[in-house]
DNA sequence: GCAATGATTTACT
DNA sequence: GTAAATCATTGCC
């Protein structure tokens, strides 16, 4: 079942980081499906300095995090990687999730060739400028609506029972000082398919 | 206008 | 373990 609105627009990013394990995001482009379960995730707000919009300032950039929630925030990092927000909140309210690994279901074959792999390994999508390649994110998505046909995510009945969610430091944002100590990042204990 | 810098990955020593 | 690849965005001059 498709995720709706509702479940996107709630004034806490953290539930909506911790309960989008286990959920499967899908992407279409043409025929080309690819799908894939969220087994890592990191929250962002504009409280913390972790985030683009830290204090609510806004850019070109992280303007799409200002928009309501269920909407994608798709932007470059280090000139080479596309990485995959999903914004919350109410609109005027930049709050995000970080999508950081993914366990492949559908479009597998669609995945590896875009990676240009020959087997599956967990590098096809551990790690959140993999996954987005293999699945065929970039900028063309930013802004999209995830309640749309293109890119969404649903919600199989996969449940993780509590003692199978580990929390813990987000990464690579020693910059942001104390902020970087907050345990705002959501893993599924044991897959493979964690960033390392 | 220009230089500095990442919410990273990969290859190499 | 360390470093290079690589560029849009940002903030300062």
């Amino acid at each position: 079942m498709k995720l709706d609105k509702d479940f996107y627009l709630r004034n806490n990013v953290l539930a909506v980081a911790k309960e989008l394990l286990g959920k499967v995001i899908i992407c279409k482009e043409g025929r080309k499906i690819a799908s894939g379960m969220v087994v890592e995730t990191e929250a962002y707000s504009f409280k913390e300095r972790g985030c683009h919009a830290y204090q609510n300032k806004r850019t070109a950039r992280n303007a799409t995090m200002f928009n309501e929630g269920g909407h994608a925030y798709v932007y470059l990092c280090y000139g080479m990687h596309h990485l995959f927000n999903i914004v919350t909140n109410r609109e005027g309210y930049a709050e995000a999730v970080l999508i950081r690994a993914i366990e492949p279901l559908e479009g597998i074959e669609w995945m590896m060739a875009r990676r240009g792999m020959e087997r599956l390994k967990p590098t096809l999508t551990s790690g959140p400028g993999k996954l987005t390649q293999a699945i065929g994110i970039n900028k063309k998505h930013n802004g999209l609506d995830l309640t749309g046909k293109q890119l969404w995510l649903e919600d199989r009945g996969i449940l993780h029972k509590k003692s199978q969610i580990e929390t813990s430091a987000r990464i690579g944002i020693d910059y942001a000082g104390a902020d970087a100590l907050l345990p705002w990042r959501f893993t599924v204990k044991d897959s493979i398919w964690l960033s390392k």
